[in-house]
DNA sequence: GTCCAATGGGGAC
DNA sequence: TCCCCCTTGGACA
């Protein structure tokens, strides 16, 4: 699931693509239909993240707000510029890129057009889907049609807009692209207000504001407890977007035992992991995958980018010896997730 | 086919 | 602390 840096990126996808236009809004899975309604044919005005929540506002002032979850994914599809960057994202997009034709997209910085059908650049009409969201290593819906029938796929979106396939809970329909919504824990209507409320609940998030301010508040509310720090750093109140991954590798990366209490943990420490969420989420938000291993030579480094398993320092790695000090990693229950972990290096 | 896991979170107790 | 919801893919029978 997608933990912060894949909502920024849906976010810039939606700010990119959608931002400005007028849009149909339906719910073809049917369990949106009122909201849907409400939305329909109504110009998007603003689309942005904070942490793992995503916000679309509406004319007239109406909002949509959607919580991917575990499960969650957007799918773009159509007449989609895609960062180059974002072209490499987690999940099933990850394969569509090694699919594509264009391999270049994770060196490049410039933004893509890419129209089914017609005048892709340098990819074809595979290239003009995107995924967000939960990992699905298969395909379904428009990927799925891809996958198992080319030619299917093709078909599929020169009849523009393809079929949603699926459980699609929310469709968002421009003349030139669209996005399906999959599984997600929330979405739903809001107002002014119910945004307000939610955003204040949440804590900060770097890729919004980096101030000595923000890193305070994170300070503040994570040292006055006495919870864990493998837990306070998962709590979206004291700091946004972190989730399992981030929450282990930052961990390993400080040097610091996930029991700890968080009340003991030093001003320094809090400063290093907020200097280190500023880091990951701003590679994250760049590259689509959770790197948190940054001391790579290059060629490792685009071994790590290309396989899921030589990313992380700890993360599902349990049993396997730790790469700095070749003890075993383990794995253990905190707050309900799994928790890896190097009993050595984390001491 | 059946079962389980998965990058979350909220509510009941 | 437990339980439930959301959805899909993979492992296994």
């Amino acid at each position: 699931m997608p933990e912060g840096h894949s909502v920024h990126r849906i976010a810039r996808q939606f700010d990119r693509n959608f931002v400005g236009h007028l849009v149909c809004v339906s719910s073809p899975q049917g369990r949106f239909t009122e909201g849907a309604s409400v939305l329909n044919g109504l110009r998007l005005v603003t689309a942005m993240a904070i942490g793992k929540q995503m916000f679309l506002r509406f004319e007239n002032d109406h909002w949509l707000r959607v919580h991917l979850g575990i499960y969650g994914a957007w799918d773009f599809a159509g007449d989609i510029s895609v960062d180059a960057t974002i072209a490499s994202a987690d999940g099933r997009m990850g394969q569509t890129n090694q699919r594509g034709t264009s391999g270049g997209a994770l060196a490049g910085g410039s933004a893509q057009r890419l129209v089914p059908g017609t005048d892709a650049a340098d990819g074809d009409a595979e290239d003009s889907v995107a995924s967000i969201g939960a990992p699905r290593r298969a395909r379904h819906g428009l990927s799925a049609v891809r996958m198992a029938e080319h030619d299917t796929f093709s078909r599929s979106l020169a009849a523009f807009p393809p079929d949603p396939i699926g459980a699609v809970r929310v469709r968002l329909l421009t003349e030139t692209a669209v996005a399906d919504l999959r599984g997600p824990t929330v979405c739903e209507l809001a107002t002014p207000e119910g945004i307000q409320a939610v955003i204040d609940r949440l804590g900060p998030d770097p890729q919004n504001d980096t101030s000595e301010r923000a890193e305070q508040t994170f300070v503040d509310r994570a040292s006055r407890t006495a919870r864990p720090i493998g837990v306070v750093l998962m709590d979206q109140s004291v700091i946004s977007g972190i989730g399992n991954v981030y929450r282990a590798e930052m961990l390993f990366r400080a040097g610091i035992n996930p029991h700890t209490p968080a009340k003991k943990i030093t001003r320094e420490q809090f400063h290093a992991f907020w200097v280190d969420w500023v880091y990951l989420l701003e590679v994250g938000v760049r590259l689509g995958q959770m790197m948190t291993m940054d001391n790579l030579a290059p060629t490792d480094y685009t071994a790590a980018m290309a396989s899921r398993d030589d990313r992380h320092w700890v993360y599902k790695r349990e049993g396997l010896p730790c790469r700095r000090c070749g003890t075993n990693i383990v794995v253990e229950e905190m707050a309900a997730r799994k928790l890896y972990w190097c009993p050595q290096c984390q001491r």
